[in-house]
DNA sequence: GTCTATACCGAGATAGAC
DNA sequence: GTCTATCTCGGTATAGAC
C-alpha cells in the first residue's frame, strides 16, 4: 500500500495534502534540503497550515517517515508464514521483489532516506529495520527451518543473503545507477541464487 | 588508504586542509547540511580560502568525493587476480571485508553519502560504481571462472551474492543501527556464505 | 484552521585590505 | 593567497487578521 492508498483511507484532507507534498520533497531532496516553503507550495497548502498540524520541520518528517513505514509494511506483520516448494516459492519471492521494488520508486526513496538520515534520525532507521528487515528476515528464516531437506544450517544467515542479495542488487542497480552503466540482468541474479541455496535437488 | 595518509604524499598543504575539514562535515552532516563556515572552522582556515582553491561548494564537494573514491580504490585496478584454494580465499575475503569496512567509519560514510547524493550527484555514484563495485565484482568472477570445481554457473551473478551479501550486511549493522537492536553475529555470515558457495567440498 | 505578512537568522558567495 | 567584513537571498518559524 503506497502512502497515498493509505492516506485516502482516513478523512482528514488538509494533514493529508501536507504529508504528499511532504513526500515529495523530502524524497527528493533531503531532510536538510527542503524548505518549508516547497513544501506548502507542493501541498497546495500555506505554510502556516503546515505550522498548525506539525510542531516543526522535524515533526513533519518523523510522522511522514512512520507513517509511510507502517502503512506500506504493516502487511509483513500479519502475513502467513511462506508456503510451497522450495524452489518455486525461492524464484517468485525473488522475482516479485525485483520486479515490485525495482520500479517502485517510492520505496526506494524511502530506502534511500532512512540510509541518509541514519545519523540525524536513528529512531526511522530503527523503526525500519524492526518493521521490514527483521520481520522479512524471520519469515524466510522459519520457512527454511521448515524445509530441512535444503540442508541449510543457519537459517537467519542464509535468510540474509537472501536478501541482501536483492536489496543490494536493486540498490547498485537502480539508486547507485549501475544499470546506466552496465545493466546486470536481474534473472542471472534470481537463477544463481535460487541455485545456490537448492543445489543438491 | 584513508583520505589523510593521501594527502599526507602531496604537498599543497592549505588545500588538504580544506578537503580533512570538508570530509568531517560533509560526512556528518550530509552535501544540503553543510555549510561552508562550518568546513571553514573544521579545515582551520578563512572561508575566502576555501573559495580561492574551490569554485564553490558543489566543485568542493565533488573534488572531495572523486579524491576519496580514487585514493582509497585505485589499488583495486592494479591488483592481481585473486589466488588460493577457494575455502580459504573466499573465507578470508569475508572476513577482512567486514572486520576492516565495518569498523571504518570513512568508508561507511563514503557509501552512505554516495547513496544519499545519488540523485543531486549522479556522476559520483557512477564514479564509485565503476571504481569499487565493478571491479570488486570483476575480480572475484575471475577467480570463480578458473575454478570450475566450484560448479558456479554465472559468475558475475555469484559474486555480486557475495559481496552484495557482506555489504548490505555492514550497512544495515552499522549504518541501520542493526548492531544495537539485535546484532547478528558476522561470523554466521560468513560461515553460512561459503557453506553456499563451497558446497560440494 | 487557514491565510498573508513579517521577524530573524544563517546560508553561499564576494569585496577589498594586506 | 589569505584574511575580515559584508552583501543578498532563502531558510525556519511566528504574528495577527479573518
Amino acid at each position: 500500500m503506497t502512502l497515498t492508498e493509505s492516506l485516502s483511507l482516513t478523512s482528514n484532507h488538509k494533514q493529508d495534502k501536507i504529508l504528499q507534498g511532504a513526500m515529495q520533497v523530502f524524497f527528493r531532496d533531503g531532510y536538510a534540503g527542503t524548505s518549508m516553503d516547497r513544501v506548502a507550495i507542493e501541498a497546495g497548502v500555506s505554510k502556516q497550515t503546515i505550522y498548525s498540524h506539525f510542531h516543526d520541520k522535524e515533526s513533519l518528517f518523523k510522522a511522514l517517515i512512520e507513517q509511510i513505514t507502517i502503512a506500506r509494511f504493516h502487511t509483513l506483520f500479519e502475513s502467513e508464514e511462506l508456503r510451497g516448494e522450495p524452489e518455486q516459492l525461492l524464484r517468485q519471492l525473488a522475482e516479485v521483489y525485483l520486479l515490485k521494488v525495482g520500479e517502485d520508486r517510492e520505496y526506494l526513496s524511502l530506502l534511500k532516506i532512512i540510509i541518509a538520515e541514519s545519523s540525524r534520525f536513528p529512531e526511522m532507521a530503527k523503526l525500519y529495520y524492526q518493521t521490514v528487515i527483521q520481520r522479512g528476515r524471520y519469515l524466510l528464516s522459519q520457512y527454511f527451518d521448515s524445509h530441512p531437506e535444503l540442508g541449510i544450517k543457519d537459517s537467519e544467515a542464509t535468510a540474509h543473503i537472501f536478501f541482501g542479495s536483492l536489496v543490494s542488487f536493486v540498490v547498485v542497480q537502480e539508486i547507485i545507477h549501475g544499470k546506466e552503466i552496465m545493466p546486470l540482468p536481474s534473472q542471472n541474479l534470481v537463477d544463481s541464487l535460487i541455485h545456490l541455496i537448492h543445489r543438491n535437488k
